[in-house]
DNA sequence: CTACTATTCAAACGATCGTTTGACTGTGGA
DNA sequence: TCCACAGTCAAACGATCGTTTGAATAGTAG
């Protein structure tokens, strides 16, 4: 694994190292010593360029989720305009850019673990700085499987977005029990994920 | 919140005060000297009755997984005798015993989260740890549901067992946006859970 | 060239980490 | 009564943590 882009800056550098460090270590368990010598910068560099080690790792969510909300609300409005829309098609907008960003070959796929983990971490502070980020795009998506599914009230669909968006975090994140097999891409891994979750959340979704 | 319950030996108090103290800060962000602080028991107790952080980390674990595989294993036996199984049965089995240790009203709770929160430490000797706990179980449920669900082959299986297991592991640990209202209680909340998933994932496994 | 700003660097700060030590306390059996 | 042993305790160990400092080093505008 590459873990130093030599010719970045070195904001840039400590960004992508952080990422997979925090993903792999957790935020309490990656030190920015760790952090640093990775990233073949001085220690002080951390504090010089973002602040402090809690700056740093918001910073760390900030360029991935900015990222991603726009995906998702770009493909969510390109559903949005057919005149034809499938459950599938609004489902494949929320799930398929998170995918797309777990593959993307710069630390992508190291961001979602640092997600996952966000959530686990069940910190009061980090769960308002993503229900800031992701609160209205959540939103959007309701809106617009409400209209799809009119045999649900709100707060199912809400109970069942809430299923929708636990197992992609847990899908993406790679926890599961299924091991990648050696002659499978992890290209094509997740692609298969994506497609399995993709179908068994669309008949969750149409249940009763 | 409870945090001590004093007329309990010193190890029993440092597994609870642990549960709780991992739940909430992690595994690296709670210290030996906050769970020994909280449990009102010397510094040094957790390493004579423990050995290490390491070692009881892994009993909080153990005490917990040996309860939660054998509810699950008897409440998946009951299910097997009787002639006219049901999916919902299976499931329920699977995930009722899951929601009912986190509504114990010592600590449970707490270990949903701590169970949710190794996954996401994505640590390799945690894992194998856990995988050694769990696998049989899994692949028992696993057998149960291949005969309720003939019309998928084993792999189509698991990938929607995962999808499963990860959507109980989120919705149980609390991390979903839905909040829960003052005026219900996290008894009935939880339940509430339950019934959702149950209903989703009988639907998501049925799919196709 | 000079003056100024931005960045990098080695070194050190105090705080806290997990663990170990050795003395002290209490209890039960010989 | 005395010994042995399990448990508890305060204190300290070396290691590592996030952060700060002040000097060294570009890079740039006047």
């Amino acid at each position: 694994m590459r873990t130093v882009q030599p010719n970045f800056s070195t904001k840039e550098r400590i960004l992508g190292v952080a990422e997979t460090l925090f993903a792999r270590h957790g935020f309490a368990g990656a030190s920015l010593r760790q952090v640093t010598a990775a990233a073949k910068v001085n220690l002080a560099a951390v504090n010089y360029h973002f602040g402090s080690k809690e700056s740093l790792i918001e910073e760390v969510f900030r360029r991935r989720l900015d990222e991603l909300n726009r995906h998702r609300l770009a493909a969510l409005a390109a559903v949005d305009s057919k005149p034809d829309r499938r459950l599938e098609d609004v489902l494949d907008a929320f799930i398929r850019p998170a995918l797309e960003q777990s593959m993307d070959s710069a630390g992508g796929a190291a961001f979602v673990r640092v997600l996952a983990r966000a959530y686990a971490e069940h910190d009061e502070r980090l769960r308002k700085f993503l229900s800031d980020n992701y609160g209205h795009v959540l939103r959007d998506f309701a809106a617009a499987f409400a209209q799809l599914l009119p045999h649900l009230d709100k707060e199912e669909l809400y109970w069942r977005l809430d299923i929708v968006a636990g197992a992609l975090t847990y899908a993406m994140a790679d926890f599961g029990m299924i091991k990648r097999k050696n002659d499978v891409s992890e290209h094509s891994h997740r692609e298969q994920a994506a497609q399995h979750l993709v179908r068994f959340a669309a008949a969750g979704l149409r249940a009763e």
